[in-house]
DNA sequence: AATATATTTCTGGTAACATCGAAATATTAT
DNA sequence: ATAATATTTCGATGTTACCAGAAATATATT
């Protein structure tokens, strides 16, 4: 994973209302969780959800299933691993002196 | 570690070229990296880096200590694995299904 | 087709962030 | 004290993010 992507990752994780809503999601399994679930639960307007959303979708943290009405969200594994083994072997390096 | 410090930290880290600051720390290991170092190292005005740098130093995701003209920058390490903690159990969460 | 529900796009105002040159501060050496 | 080096603060400017109400779109039901 390149350090670019990886940086908006965390840009996209780096704000209260998103880390709630990916959480959120995170929690909610497999299955996912409706936007309007997100909706009641974190009483954020639509609009301001919505956006926060396409934020976490443009990084690939999350991804959509649509049933009928509603829209589910769910948590991309994948990517957030990618993500921290970036941290750690790339970033949070061993303690042997570097030399 | 509380949600709102977790998101203050992410977004620190996401930004690319504070990500790039703080991998050239933790790769300098417990000596640390010199600022002027890091300024040659990323090619990045001074003004611009330590504007970056204290936006680290703010969330404790490095510290820095003074050898005679010269500031040197450490990661600190625990403030950063709090933070994966965090993801790891709060965020990132079993496949257990949800009931 | 009309209505209800779910979600997004539009819009515009405000706040926060990024950038970097110039001036200021701190430290050391002469 | 003066000068040299290292780093930060100031100030000005442009860019991007955030917010939320209103309007628009998509889907389902009757």
């Amino acid at each position: 994973m390149k350090l670019e992507l990886v940086a908006k990752t965390l840009k996209e994780l780096g704000h209260p209302t998103r880390l709630a809503v990916y959480h959120a999601v995170v929690r909610a399994g497999r299955q996912g969780v409706a936007v309007g679930s997100l909706q009641q639960k974190l009483n954020v307007p639509g609009s301001t959800l919505s956006h926060h959303l396409s934020g976490l979708l443009s990084v690939g943290l999350i991804s959509q299933r649509r049933e009928g009405r509603t829209l589910f969200c769910v948590a991309d594994d994948e990517r957030f691993n990618a993500m921290v083994s970036f941290l750690q072997n790339e970033c949070c390096a061993d303690e042997e002196p570097n030399q």
